[in-house]
DNA sequence: AAATATTTTTAGATCAGCCCAAAATTTTAA
DNA sequence: TTAAAATTTTGGGCTGATCTAAAAATATTT
């Protein structure tokens, strides 16, 4: 069994080589973990001794197939429990992320299968960010962000590039939860920021920097092995 | 804030003290705590240095203020989770205990206040243990073991003093769930074995080991400080 | 291609937790 | 009231996780 800090880096080098598309740098990890090259580096070979990960001296590393495993489950781990503290304890999206690091630590047989049922197998997390199955089979949609959307063209709000809890607590203020539908009116050149209808019809304006962490959905989705 | 092990001591000590009524042994820590102890006295003259406990050597250990605060907040985290384990997850009684003992160690400003309303502030456990409320008082019961009712009374099956798995799975098969009336019809002085009829006209014979693990309520209780 | 800047690793320390073996203290028995 | 037994503490050492400072390797400029 893994340590909680173990887990830790394997989530945070998994996010990395999911997003950068190559090897994770120990510099990013640590940024990433709020910790010291030094210390990765470290860790780095403990983990590459379980033969958790694939580390090559100077040029980074990778998931190995057991520690792709491990990370999608906690992953699944975090989002479910985030859809409990949202769905039923009644926390906004903005406040459980930092409970779910910790909750996705918990080790049981059956409980997050549980856990799953009881929260009615969802699929996506109070973000939009997509929940892997037991299998570790992920949904994939095809979403992109309000920032590519042209005028014109209408999507369903479906996710956050930003996670932060300010960005979060400003699209409430706005009116922009999750499966709002708007419509693109206009983009003006002079900044980027957008003009938006919503389904209940609003308009309202949106700098680009808000368009371009917020995801729109165009149709749904179809599962996929990853 | 505490670490995982420094609160797993406290609760530990909480528990002998409170049922020894007097200072907790190095010793009966160790063996509780399943470690050694040296370990034990190590982490003794840590939690004294930050004011957790009265602490004196070759003397046995007391909680202070501060620590009995932090131990019964424990307490009732372990408790209402396993509320939620039971009641929520479909777990069964004697399947929950070592999840809590996970779970009783989440950080978050409101998450255990909204588990409890989200509950229904429960006041005992699946095991009928009380559980504290968020300002750490106690619901009290007049409970007895079964082996102190005498022929003729009757009473409702309201906690165990054993919480071994092997004994819970025992009542189940048994169909003595918590609730359950029951009436003490005889007492065999051979063996202090006893037969008792259930609410539901069922008639069972119980060995003085189970007698002397069931606890059974006589009138329902009210709250005091502790 | 050489010089410079950046990134990564190593070396050496610290800290919390844990252990064993030996010493000190307290308790029990003779 | 001594002697023996049991308990507790101390001394020394180990591991995992962390850090700083210095060395090594790689990447970028000139
Ligand atoms: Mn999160
Ligand atoms: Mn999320
Ligand atoms: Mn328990
Ligand atoms: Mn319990």
């Amino acid at each position: 069994m893994l340590s909680q800090v173990e887990e830790n880096y394997l989530k945070s080098i998994f996010k990395i080589t999911e997003k950068e598309g190559k090897p994770a740098s120990t510099n990013a990890i640590a940024g990433d973990l709020q910790t010291t090259a030094a210390s990765v580096t470290d860790m780095l070979k403990r983990l590459s001794e379980k033969t958790l990960i694939h580390y090559e001296k100077y040029k980074g590393v990778q998931m190995s197939d057991k520690g792709l495993t491990i990370a999608t489950q906690l992953v699944r781990r975090h989002r479910l429990w985030e859809v409990f503290l949202v769905e039923k304890l009644e926390f906004a999206w903005d406040e459980v992320h930092d409970l779910a690091e910790q909750l996705e630590h918990i080790h049981g047989n059956s409980l997050i299968d549980r856990l799953d049922a009881f929260l009615g197998n969802p699929r996506f997390d109070p973000h939009g960010d997509p929940i892997p199955d037991a299998q570790g089979r992920w949904t994939r949609r095809k979403q992109i962000l309000l920032s590519a959307l042209e005028p014109g063209e209408k999507g369903i709000v479906s996710g956050v590039e930003n996670h932060s809890p300010e960005f979060l607590q400003y699209l409430d203020q706005l009116g922009l939860v999750l499966h709002t539908q708007i419509t693109l009116r206009e983009r003006f050149p002079y900044d980027q920021s957008v003009r938006i209808r919503t389904d209940d019809g609003r308009e309202l304006s949106l700098s680009e920097k808000v368009a371009a962490n917020l995801y729109v959905e165009e149709q749904s989705g179809t599962k996929e092995r990853r």
